[in-house]
DNA sequence: GCCAACGTTGGC
DNA sequence: GCCAACGTTGGC
């Protein structure tokens, strides 16, 4: 079982809007990188990751999610009228994924950037604390996973 | 295949 | 709002 880290604005969508979605899941839409796409195809039902709220007033971990429905081709692609349409992008060739994502349980308090960073050693290779890291999905380590939940 | 220009991400 | 880092695009 691999584990991950997927982010998301708040301002656009937030741990408290997966939870009031219908069943608590939510499709993953919009992601539009090659990298995190190829993540999201590697991800199995069942498989937890953390929702990270990033470019907030106090970026960090803020919940739990499982993988409800593996990679399918995102909808979103090909509406012209949605902000992440993608004109090159065909139906019998879809570019761009997604997974569906659950709602697991919201952490008892954020763990921030800040926070985690601090830990630095303990959390070696996590990309998340690379220079320069803007992935949106990420792997984590199991061993990472669990020293991070260690911190609530 | 190279690389400049441009767009995006995301912390601060 | 700024800016560093990175990805993508497109001309050559």
């Amino acid at each position: 079982m691999n584990c991950w880290l997927m982010k998301s604005e708040p301002d656009s969508f937030s741990i408290d809007d997966l939870q009031r979605r219908p069943r608590r899941i939510e499709p993953w839409d919009g992601v539009r990188n090659y990298q995190a796409r190829n993540f999201m195809r590697q991800m199995q039902v069942g498989e937890r990751a953390f929702f990270y709220h990033s470019s907030c007033d106090e970026p960090g971990i803020v919940g739990l999610m499982r993988v409800a429905a593996p990679a399918y081709p995102d909808p979103t692609q090909f509406d012209p009228k949605h902000h992440h349409y993608d004109p090159a992008s065909k139906p019998q060739e879809p570019r761009w994924d997604l997974v569906e994502m659950q709602f697991e349980r919201k952490l008892k308090r954020v763990i921030t950037l800040t926070e985690l960073r601090e830990h630095e050693r303990k959390l070696q290779g996590l990309q998340l604390l690379a220079r320069g890291n803007r992935l949106s999905i990420i792997p984590v380590k199991p061993a990472h996973w669990d020293y991070i939940l260690g911190l609530e």
